[in-house]
DNA sequence: ATGTACAGGGACAAAAAATGTCCCGATTAG
DNA sequence: CTAATCGGGACATTTTTTGTCCCTGTACAT
């Protein structure tokens, strides 16, 4: 049963979206019949004409009545509205987990795709093509497009493919090397970004954890200047959350600093910055690259993290209120709603 | 799980028929594969642009893969494509049923809805309610409708609703009674689809099973002379097709006449006509009212008929090639279908 | 090697559908 | 009886879909 919904949602990618307006809109119906269509337009914020085009197909189906006093369900349509009721549940899970993590994450647009990335190998995929889908959704002709490293926007990249909004883009490296394996890292995964797309990409040569002196005089590299320049004006930002101590293991940290780390709080990681719970900066890779004040000013921002594993990372990264997007899976988001009850 | 796919068939009905595209669509694709969309679009007798735009969808959701050779399923895609075969009959059992009655009867509009009106009483509601969508389909502006009797009439004029088409439409009985009961009868159901569309509607008072000269009499009467000539224009003609054993015996005839229609092999009748197996007229009930050369020259004959036990006179009737429309139900197309095998 | 036929994708005008908006006469509730 | 509210008509405007043609590249047969 749930395997023949995923199956036609594979061919219907919006059935469920639609399944959900017209089922809302029965249970509307049912509420507050006899109801016309304005005040039932207002009472679930749609418009009218929308709302008419929806009543005249469940009229014509049978499962809608329509007298000069307002609309009313018939029979057949409360029959099928008490059958429903049960199973809208585990239909439409996902979007009202992404509701509810949109409420209370203040972030306007939350995608939740099944599984947990932890167990299941296969939901990185999923979030890598829904990942892939929201970039060329929100991409425009000549955007600069800032791009971190990471399992998750790895597995983007792989599904992106060509389109003609991505006429001009630019994918910038938000970091240089980030000391992960090179298939992982910002550098690599905005060329294979801009040769899944046909655009152009720039990189950024610059080693991870360099002493200060050096790090001056290759700023000073008329190269490095300039993607530090595209990087101040990328309009959209990509990137990965990660586990704060997880990622500082996994980029050699030493251990007093990761005591340090540790006794700051820090929980959650993304390019390059440390947060805490709060959602606070209390380290920074000691490196260039897109600045925490580049991703304010970008337009859109888009995170990617998914396993329950990450539900913390998240919720602490969420607290700095910039990203426009979070795509994550069922297992994070369960997690992260399950620690605030 | 069946309930479930009724539930969407209710909801969904537009979705359903794209997702039967869709689904088309990969089987063609399958079998064809590699294919080009030009040579696709020509076996799936669609357009070159409409696939495209299909494709690219299915693309997007990784079930086609495309590549300089043409388009082929993807692994994802022919997994689907197998688990959904089964599915896909219950989900579209009904659409299949009636393209393949269109095929065998040469009808150009075959609709077949669910279920089988000797069993469930609603299925006749259910044939009504899709008689009344399709008359208000054909329906034009000042047209003459010829109107027959029956419970399948019936139930059309039931579930009829005012639309801005009915305007000056006239509503004409094709008989007088026919020994009906009254509320069966023409001149009833004609003035009721006036009454519920908003338009005009003839009576036609004619007794059924009148002495020859009688009849004579009566036609020459300019109100009968009216109401005939109206039905020698008639656009649209909505009938039913009835047993002819049936209706020969609920309109009263003899032993001895019941014995010469048997004899002659009626199988059908239709607005007073009888037919045998071959399509052939066999007898016409001795009145006057609708001929069949009117019937011929209408542009729009709807057919209504549902059950199995209808099947053979729903042949019958088709064999003479004057209708447009059909519709009936899962019982008599499974019967009629069966019986060719 | 080379020509040819067919592939996918770009482009764009034309057509069709969806949508926002306002009006109207009918109906109902108070 | 009146005021509010109903469904449905109308229509401009926006958005989407569709038809059509062209171009470049690839596969395959010669």
């Amino acid at each position: 049963m749930r395997r023949f919904i995923e199956m036609q949602q594979k061919l219907l990618p919006d059935l469920i979206e639609v399944m959900r307006g017209r089922y809302m809109l029965l249970r509307s119906v049912y509420h507050l019949q006899p109801i016309g269509r304005r005040a039932l337009a207002q009472a679930m914020q749609s418009t009218e004409r929308i709302l008419r085009a929806e009543v005249e197909l469940l009229k014509e189906t049978g499962l809608l009545h329509v007298t000069a006093a307002g609309m009313s369900l018939s029979e057949e349509g409360q029959r099928i509205l008490e059958e429903m009721e049960p199973l809208m549940g585990d239909l439409f899970g996902l979007t009202e987990l992404a509701e509810r993590l949109q409420h209370l994450l203040g972030i306007p647009h939350v995608i939740v795709v099944q599984g947990n990335a932890d167990h299941s190998p296969w939901v990185k995929e999923e979030l890598g093509r829904v990942g892939a889908r929201m970039l060329k959704q929100y991409i425009r002709e000549g955007d600069i497009v800032a791009v971190t490293g990471g399992t998750s926007i790895a597995s983007v990249a792989h599904h992106l493919s060509p389109a003609p909004s991505f006429r001009g883009v630019q994918f910038v490296p938000a970091r240089g090397g980030l000391g992960e394996r090179v298939e992982l890292q910002a550098n690599t995964l905005a060329s294979a970004m801009a040769a899944k797309t046909g655009s152009s990409y720039r990189l950024l040569h610059v080693p991870d954890r360099l002493h200060p002196e050096a790090l001056q005089t290759l700023m000073k590299e008329p190269q490095v200047q300039d993607v530090l320049s595209l990087l101040q004006h990328s309009r959209i930002v990509i990137h990965g959350i990660g586990d704060a101590l997880a990622m500082a293991k996994r980029r050699n940290y030493s251990e007093a600093e990761l005591a340090e780390l540790q006794e700051a709080g820090a929980v959650s990681e993304a390019f390059g910055y440390y947060f805490n719970a709060a959602g606070e900066t209390v380290h920074r890779m000691p490196t260039i690259g897109l600045q925490l004040e580049d991703v304010q000013r970008a337009e859109t921002v888009l995170s990617i993290a998914g396993g329950e594993s990450k539900a913390k990372a998240i919720l602490s990264f969420a607290r700095q209120s910039c990203q426009n997007v979070l795509i994550t899976d069922e297992g994070a988001a369960l997690a992260i709603l399950s620690e605030r009850l």
